[in-house]
DNA sequence: CACGGTAGGTTCGGTCACTGAACCAAGAAG
DNA sequence: CTTCTTGGTTCAGTGACCGAACCTACCGTG
């Protein structure tokens, strides 16, 4: 959003939250962070996003301490985006904002999310309806919905389209 | 964001819940919404936000049936903004995304939100820690933090000092 | 060593949304 | 008849976003 100036002046958690994760696409690069992509390529076949807005939101996300960069091979040297666990964090108000997406009429849903220890489902903010707690995140299992396409082109996410945990790092097969 | 072209193709709840809600100053919006912010001009002197802009999204908003346009009296005609059900779904992603901006270093807490029939606060989705369940936006108080200004220049965040519930509308005291 | 491929960017011109200020209109108040 | 209030619209300027092209290491192959 670019919000700065503005949003400064408000006296508000919720504006100061946005100045950080509130432009265009912060929210699925971390999105696509808490699902498993590490990689800059990854993200951008992903999302289908500038590759200038995407190394752009990544330093943001780095320099805000919600993604951590690191090296993960060193020749040739290759860096890949981890979330911390202040990104973490926006779990709760990520699962609320697609729980709430899910009620925009004319759509089905894409995603489910379950307590992989109880087998329960996910509540709107991430508790689980079976045994009540918030659940961490590694505990969250993914599954495809009706709403997915069944044979997408990119590699993510048809990587995605496997029943996978939450943070699992995601691994894009060669074609 | 102006976002239809490129989140149209996203495969995500997310992704549709921002192509509502995720332009500038629309979350902004909703949350003076349900603080209890029903007019045009108390908006406008709250958020600072560009007039055209605040147009265009009270009408996006009331669109998506998120607010809803109501007449409050014949003459002068005047109108007024109202959450409906559906923008009030949208307090758990407010709510996480303010627990969430609180933990940005360098900032005091700006309100505190408690379950006004057990005095319980809320925990970072809206739920009361004290009895656990999810609490109904009329039962939801809300009380300055030490991080207000305590002595605002415009008359809605005035009003917004003192403890209140939320979805109670604002009343702005002549000066 | 030339050549092509991959990962991770930077640069650049065009477009589009946001910004602030000015203007407009219907009624009420004086 | 003039001014004030509420709720807007219009408009020029700016800045963010867009897609495409280009750049830099490094590796593998012949």
């Amino acid at each position: 959003m670019a919000l700065g100036k503005d949003y400064a002046t408000q006296e508000c958690s919720i504006a100061r939250a946005l100045e950080v994760v509130g432009e265009r696409w912060t929210l699925l690069v971390v999105r696509d962070a808490l699902y498993g992509v590490r990689r800059y390529n990854d993200f951008l076949v992903h999302l289908g996003i500038p590759r200038a807005v995407l190394a752009a939101r990544l330093q943001a996300l780095t320099a805000a301490g919600v993604l951590e960069k690191r090296r993960y091979q060193e020749s040739p040297p290759r860096d890949e985006y981890v979330v911390t666990e202040r990104g973490r964090e926006l779990w709760p108000a990520l699962r609320a904002l697609g729980a709430w997406g899910r009620g925009i009429p004319g759509t089905a849903p894409m995603r489910e999310f379950r307590h992989v220890t109880c087998g329960s489902p996910l509540g709107v903010v991430g508790e689980c309806t079976g045994c009540g707690g918030l659940v961490p995140l590694e505990e969250v299992e993914m599954l495809p919905g009706e709403g997915l396409d069944p044979d997408p082109a990119d590699p993510v996410s048809r990587a995605l389209l496997e029943p996978r945990r939450l943070l699992q790092p995601v691994v894009t097969e060669p074609v």
